[in-house]
RNA sequence: CGCGGGAUGGAGCAGUCGGUAGCUCGUCGGGCUCAUAACCCGAAGGUCAGAGGUUCAAGUCCUCUUCCCGCAACCA
C-alpha cells in the first residue's frame, strides 16, 4: 500500500549571516505542516538547506581570510543547530556545494541547452554586488542607484549564458490565470500576472565575474549563477538523477514555502525553468509575509534584529514555535514582540492548557488513586464535550490542510478551553464527596484524560516536545511516536485501567519583571484630533486629583552634566543629572530636539520618585518635564539652585 | 501619479460568497476551590479612518480623500 505523498520544502537560506527569528519562522511553518502531514499518515519529504554560491559569499571568505567553503560549513553548521534546538523535522538537509547537487544543476543546464533554451551572449547591465541584481536603466531610483537598496550600481558587461525565459511567459501566465490556487495568498498572485503582463526577459545564467560557484559544463570560464543553481536544489534530494521512482512519487512538489521577497522567483522563473525540462509545475508556491519586531521592521542599525537561539534558550523551542504559528497570520506581516510571546505563553499555555492538565491529572490522582477507570453512560455535558472534541479535530484538520494554521489552532484551544469549562460544570470535587457519585466521577476523570489525549496529539505538528510530555504524564501505553491523526478521530480510545504518570508543570507562568513591560509602542494619535486641548479641559472635570495626590510627585532643580546618546534608539538620550546631593541617570525622549550642547549645564525639573524604569536597556531615574505641542518640544528649565524643591 | 502593505472597542488581530461586528489580552463585577494568583460566568467598551456611489442590505463591491508602515540587507 502506497500512501499519499507530500512533499514540502523552506527556501535554501544564504549563508552570509546567521539566521534570524524569521527564518525560524518559516522553517517553524514548514515544520509544522509537515508534521501534520505525517500524522496524517503521508509519506512526507520536507527539505530545507543552504544556498552557498555568489560572489557576496566570495567576498565575505576572502575578507575573513579563509576558503568560500570554510566559510560556509561554518554557518551552515550553525543553521543545522538551530533547526535542532527548534526541532525542526526536515528529511533531508541540501548544500548547494554538495557534489550530488553540482551533478544535477549541470545536468539540467546540459539539458536545457540541448533543447535551445540557451545560448551566449554579452551582458551589458547595471550590477548592484550586494544584491546580486542587475537592472535596466529605467529601473533605477531617481539618483540613479539600486532600486533595491540604493546603492550605486555599477556598468558591467560580459560573455554570458542566457536562458530564453521570454519563450515562456505566455505559457507561465496561462498557467497561473487558469491554476488559482498556484500562487498564495492572492494579493501575491495578481502581483505575479501583473509583472508577467509586463513582459518577460531572458535570464542570465552564468557569471565570468566571480567563480564561487557551479561550472558550466559546457564552458569552465562561466561559473553558474543563481537561478539554475539554487532553484533546482528543490530536485537534487528526491532523486532526480539517481532515484526516479522517489523522484516519481514527490515531484510536482506540493508546497514551496518561501518569502514574499521570492515569490517572483519560485512562480515564475522556476516553472519556466521547469517548462524547458518538461517536468511538471510544483502545485503552490506560498508567500509568507514578514515579522517585524515592536511595530518596526528588524534592521541591524536599530539592533532590533532577534536571534531565534537565544529565545529558545529562555523560552523553549514550544513556546516560541506557538507564539510564531499562532499569533502571525501566514500571508501577511505580522508583528514580534517579546511581551506578547510572554502573554500568549501565560495565558495559552500555562493558563489554559498546563492547568488543564494539571489539575486533570491531580484530579485523577487524588479522587481515583491515579487509576484511570471505565465511563459507563454519558450525560449531556459528556455529549458536548465529546461533540466538541470532533469538531475541533475537524476544525484542526481543514485548518492544516488548507495553511490555515492558526486557524487550526484556534480550534484545538477552544477545545482546551471547553475542557476547562467542562471541569466547572461537573465539579468533580463534589462528585468525590459523595460515595454515589463515584461512576459519575469515573465518567469525568475518563473523559478529562481522554481529552488530553486528543489535545497531545493535535498539538504535536506545533509543540512536539510538549506534546510527547503530555503523553508521558497521561502514562498512555502507545509509542508516541506511531500515533496517528486516526487514533483521535473517535472518542475513547485511552485505555481504561491506565494509572497517569506524576502531574509536572508544562509551562510554569512567567512573572514579567518591571522593566521588561517597559510598554508598547507608539501610534500616532496626535493628529487625529487638533481639539485635544478642549477635551483635556472636559476631562479635567473627571480626574482631579487631591493635593495630597499632588504632594506624591517630588520636584526638584537639577542640573544636566550629561548627555550620551543611547544606543539602538533615536529618540532617547541618556542624561547625567546632578541633584545636590547625588548624580543620577535619566533616561528621556528628546534626542530628536536638542544635541547634546545645548542640554549640558541646564537646569531642568526632575520628577525625583518616579519608579525607576528601563528604557531600550537602560534605566532611567526619574523623568525630567518638557513640554510639547504638536512637533515642538522643549525642556522647562528654572533659574533656581540647584536642589530647590518645586511645588 | 514610484512600488507594495495597512487603518475594525484600551492593546493585538479575525471577519469567507455583501445579510445581527467577532476573537485573544486587558478592565470591572460575580462564581468556584481540583489546579500554575489558575479556571468558569457576566458586563462595560466600536458611527469598522473620512466622503460619495452601487444595493432591499456595505467592514465587505466601486470612486475619491486623509493618515500610517516597509522598500535603509539581518532580507524569510
Amino acid at each position: 500500500m502506497s500512501n499519499k505523498s507530500f512533499y514540502i520544502t523552506t527556501p535554501i537560506y544564504y549563508p552570509s549571516a546567521k539566521l534570524h527569528i524569521g527564518h525560524a519562522y518559516c522553517t517553524t511553518i514548514a515544520d509544522a505542516v509537515a508534521r501534520y502531514h505525517r500524522l496524517a499518515g503521508d509519506d512526507v519529504f520536507f527539505l530545507t538547506g543552504s544556498d552557498e554560491h555568489g560572489q557576496k559569499i566570495q567576498e565575505k571568505a576572502e575578507a575573513a581570510g579563509i576558503k568560500p567553503i570554510e566559510y560556509t560549513d561554518k554557518i551552515v553548521a550553525e543553521f543545522q543547530n538551530l533547526w535542532k534546538l527548534l526541532n525542526i523535522s526536515n528529511d533531508d538537509f541540501l548544500r548547494t556545494t554538495q557534489p550530488r547537487h553540482e551533478k544535477v544543476v549541470q545536468e539540467i543546464f546540459r539539458r536545457v541547452y540541448d533543447k535551445g533554451d540557451i545560448y551566449k551572449g554579452s551582458y551589458k547591465g547595471l550590477y548592484c554586488t550586494p544584491c546580486e541584481s542587475f537592472w535596466t536603466e529605467l529601473q533605477l531610483d531617481e539618483n540613479g542607484c539600486c532600486p533595491d537598496c540604493g546603492r550605486p550600481v555599477k556598468e558591467v558587461s560580459e560573455e554570458a549564458y542566457f536562458f530564453k525565459m521570454s519563450k515562456y511567459a505566455d505559457r507561465i501566465l496561462k498557467y497561473i490565470e487558469e491554476n488559482p490556487d498556484f500562487i498564495q495568498p492572492v494579493s501575491r498572485r495578481n502581483e505575479m500576472i501583473n509583472f508577467i503582463k509586463q513582459g518577460l526577459e531572458d535570464l542570465c545564467i552564468s557569471r565570468t565575474s566571480f567563480d564561487w560557484g557551479i561550472p558550466v559544463p559546457i564552458d569552465e570560464k562561466h561559473v553558474i549563477y543563481v537561478w539554475f543553481d539554487a532553484l533546482t536544489n528543490y530536485l537534487t534530494p528526491i532523486g532526480f538523477l539517481d532515484d526516479p521512482e522517489k523522484f516519481k512519487k514527490f515531484w510536482p512538489a506540493d508546497i514551496h514555502l518561501v518569502g514574499k521577497e521570492i515569490v517572483r522567483f519560485h512562480s515564475i522563473i522556476w516553472p519556466c525553468i521547469l517548462m524547458a525540462l518538461d517536468l511538471p509545475l510544483p502545485k503552490q508556491i506560498y508567500g509568507h509575509g514578514w515579522l517585524v519586531v515592536d511595530g518596526t521592521k528588524m534592521s541591524k542599525s536599530l539592533g532590533n534584529v532577534i536571534d531565534p537561539i537565544e529565545l529558545i534558550e529562555k523560552y523553549g523551542p514550544d513556546a516560541i514555535r506557538y507564539f510564531l504559528l499562532r499569533e502571525i497570520n501566514l500571508g501577511q506581516d505580522g508583528n514580534f514582540s517579546e511581551l506578547a510571546l510572554v502573554q500568549r505563553i501565560n495565558s495559552d499555555l500555562a493558563n489554559d492548557l498546563g492547568n488543564l492538565l494539571h489539575r486533570t491529572l491531580n484530579m485523577v490522582g487524588k479522587f481515583q488513586e491515579g487509576e484511570v477507570l471505565a465511563a459507563k453512560g454519558s450525560s449531556e455535558i459528556d455529549d458536548s464535550l465529546i461533540a466538541e472534541a470532533m469538531a475541533a479535530v475537524k476544525a484542526f484538520d481543514d485548518g492544516m490542510g488548507t495553511m490555515k494554521i492558526s486557524d487550526a489552532i484556534k480550534a484545538v484551544w477552544s477545545f482546551i478551553s471547553r475542557a476547562n469549562k467542562y471541569i466547572d460544570e461537573t465539579a468533580p470535587w463534589t462528585l468525590a464527596k459523595d460515595p454515589d457519585k463515584k461512576q459519575e466521577l469515573a465518567n469525568v476523570m475518563y473523559n478529562l484524560v481522554e481529552a488530553m489525549r486528543i489535545v497531545s496529539v493535535l498539538v504535536s505538528p506545533f509543540m512536539p516536545v510538549t506534546a510527547g510530555k503530555i503523553w508521558q504524564q497521561l502514562n498512555l501505553p502507545e509509542d508516541f511516536s506511531e500515533v496517528r491523526l486516526d487514533s483521535v478521530r473517535k472518542w475513547g480510545n485511552t485505555p481504561v485501567g491506565i494509572h497517569i504518570g506524576k502531574p509536572e508543570q508544562l509551562f510554569p507562568r512567567i512573572e514579567l519583571a518591571k522593566e521588561d513591560v517597559v510598554q508598547e509602542p507608539k501610534k500616532n494619535t496626535a493628529n487625529k484630533k487638533n481639539k485635544s486641548g478642549d477635551e483635556a479641559d472636559k476631562n479635567a472635570g473627571d480626574n482631579l486629583i487631591t493635593i495630597d495626590d499632588f504632594s506624591k510627585i517630588k520636584l526638584q532643580v537639577v542640573e544636566i552634566t550629561g548627555v550620551e546618546p543611547v544606543p539602538k534608539a533615536d529618540k532617547l538620550l541618556k542624561l547625567t543629572v546632578d541633584t545636590g546631593t547625588e548624580k543620577r541617570q535619566v533616561v528621556s525622549g528628546i534626542a530628536q530636539y536638542y544635541t547634546a550642547d545645548q542640554l549640558i549645564g541646564k537646569k531642568v525639573i526632575l520628577v525625583m520618585n518616579l519608579k525607576p524604569a528601563k528604557l531600550r536597556g537602560v534605566e532611567s531615574q526619574g523623568m525630567i518635564l518638557a513640554a510639547s505641542k504638536d512637533d515642538a518640544l522643549e525642556v522647562v528649565t528654572v533659574d533656581m539652585p540647584i536642589g530647590s524643591i518645586v511645588k
